[in-house]
DNA sequence: AAAAGGCGAGAAAACGTTTCCAAGGAAAGG
DNA sequence: CCTTTCCTTGGAAACGTTTTCTCGCCTTTT
């Protein structure tokens, strides 16, 4: 080492003051290194470090989509865990392709991260998942943490938002203001998430003997204009809805500018309901109605989990989900009502 | 090696067919590696290919905040963009701290990153700015790449939106539209984006002779909330503004709630501007009128800069800004107009 | 004063790869 | 059939750290 040379040491004694060891030097033997490594502007190898084993200082994460807030929002909790900690994160976004998700796996693994966090979605796919664990057991056999944001069908500790019941609780309320004829507009088929909210609202329709037709479900792309789009689609097949559920917050904005677009007022023509409770959710006009998700806990949470050692047993944290009632819900216009 | 083992060959040539070297390996034997690799489910270390000097396949992006729209639209392109080269993006966010900017410096050199892109704003502050070159002296000395984005007070290869251009024609359509009395929301003092905007707003008042008194300029937080609370303070010692021009659309969308707060109505009694065009822009009511700034394209531009070797002279990419007028301005109310 | 003990510093191994160098074998040419 | 050349493979060094082991010196104790 060059700051061992400069400072008339070897280089074990060098590392021993630069690292912070255990082991003693004497205060005169330090100063001079510490003198010799500001000298020469000496910053150590982090990969020469990772690789004598004390690890590689770095987590890493996975989502869908660096760009979209719902993944920002838990991502700037662990980036400001992980800088508390002098850690450094590694993330991969793997636009929901599935194969994307398994090669980010492979290329954090192979950076030896500490721990890895996998925000991204859950997916309904056997095969998938079989081979997401199989890839996992990289990491757990070798002591490594895993930790997973939502539902996956992969064993292994996780952050567990209640979108089953956040999404029952919105059933619910909109069947107390009244309405019985309600659109869903759902996300990619096979995503938990999606999946979980959908059961959710489903069951409290059912609960209240309110009938939801096929015809009254669409699926839309997880984005502003996959909700516009599916709105339309929906408002041409079922012009007389009262309600709008879309799964999440983004595809909500879609929808309500789609009923704008047709001169549809919101809410007092039609109610609509969004999902995730984003930044952007009371800034729209109107307010938007929606299930509110702690994404920055959820994030504290799951690193929590992934810095603490394994334990014997899986560990689940539940997060419950509150909805939380803005303007774009009312009850369904006189007309319909009395139908 | 493991693999070496089990596929009885040297450790020579199992590196040379797992590695891709150009070294020649006989098809027989080739085979047998990759059985054996494939068995072992070997995924090689990349700290140790990184320290034998191969490079470290990881790029470093600085960003002041992971949340903000802003900087996830250009992550997102980076990050698009080192998928394809099969490289990992490692981030830190500094939450505008200009200490944790330079420790992440550090950090990003220790992990000794292919290219380092700066993507947070720059500040003017001397001595920081100083601090900050000899920094980067890490990376240029050691003939790795430094990128910035926006303006900064350090040598190097940057993308440049011209914000100054655009807040200047921005400024241009507020005095075509007739306002005479506009208020500014600035954001940040020290910010070179703050700056350039401020003075792009400026010049176009001056040059129509449109007076600009310190009063009807107020700094605020560049947030939603900083934004509000600017409007307050704006409002309540100018009531008679016709138009209020927010540095960023995170400020605008706060300066909007502030004024619908008040019953005063945009854009019939009070035009609002932005600046970033950021994807809820259009979608609040009414849609902002804002400077768009490609993000995703200034992502990736300064990725290729990042990628390609460094040439003799400094690059800069100038990024013109393009107004989008929407509905949050028109023509200032007639009273107004009269007096 | 001598022995024992403790403390600080250096030598060297180890981490997991890549790559240079050398060597062995086969093919080709004389 | 022998020699030369090319092609494939193995050995070993190197990358930059940390850490274990060992050694020597100084201090303390008897």
């Amino acid at each position: 080492m060059d700051v061992a040379k400069l400072a008339g040491v070897s280089v074990a004694t060098a590392s021993r003051v630069l690292s912070g060891s255990r082991y003693k030097v004497s205060e005169r033997v330090r100063e001079r290194v510490l003198k010799a490594a500001a000298e020469l502007h000496y910053v150590p190898n982090a990969h020469a470090r990772a690789l004598v084993g004390s690890g590689s200082k770095t987590v890493g994460v996975l989502v869908h989509d660096v760009t979209n807030p719902y993944f920002t929002q838990v991502l700037g909790a662990i980036q400001r865990v992980a800088a508390e900690m002098n850690r450094l994160v590694l993330i991969g976004s793997s636009d929901r392709d599935p194969e994307r998700d398994l090669s980010f796996i492979h290329m954090l693994y192979a950076h030896r991260v500490e721990a890895l966090i996998i925000a991204a979605s859950g997916i309904d796919d056997l095969s998938f998942a079989q081979r997401m664990t199989r890839s996992l057991e990289l990491f757990t056999r070798s002591g490594r943490r895993v930790v997973f944001i939502n539902r996956h069908h992969v064993p292994g500790d996780c952050v567990l938002p209640d979108n089953f019941g956040g999404a029952r609780a919105l059933g619910q309320l909109l069947v107390k203001l009244g309405h019985r004829r309600i659109g869903i507009i759902t996300g990619p088929e096979r995503l938990t998430a999606t999946r979980d909210r959908f059961d959710g609202l489903r069951h409290a329709l059912e609960e209240a003997g309110i009938p939801l037709p096929p015809e009254r479900v669409e699926p839309g792309e997880f984005s502003r204009d996959g909700g516009y789009r599916a709105a339309q689609r929906l408002l041409d097949r079922v012009p007389d809805l009262t309600a709008i559920a879309a799964l999440n917050d983004l595809m909500a904005v879609g929808a309500i500018a789609a009923l704008r677009e047709r001169g549809i007022a919101v809410p007092r023509d039609v109610s609509v309901t969004g999902f995730g409770d984003l930044f952007f959710a009371r800034e729209i006009m109107p307010p938007l109605t929606t299930v509110h998700i702690p994404l920055e806990e959820m994030g504290v949470r799951a690193m929590k989990l992934a810095l603490s050692p394994a334990g014997p047993q899986i560990r689940v944290e539940h997060i419950p989900l509150e909805v939380v009632e803005r303007e774009s819900t009312a009850p369904p216009p006189a007309a319909a009502r009395g139908a």
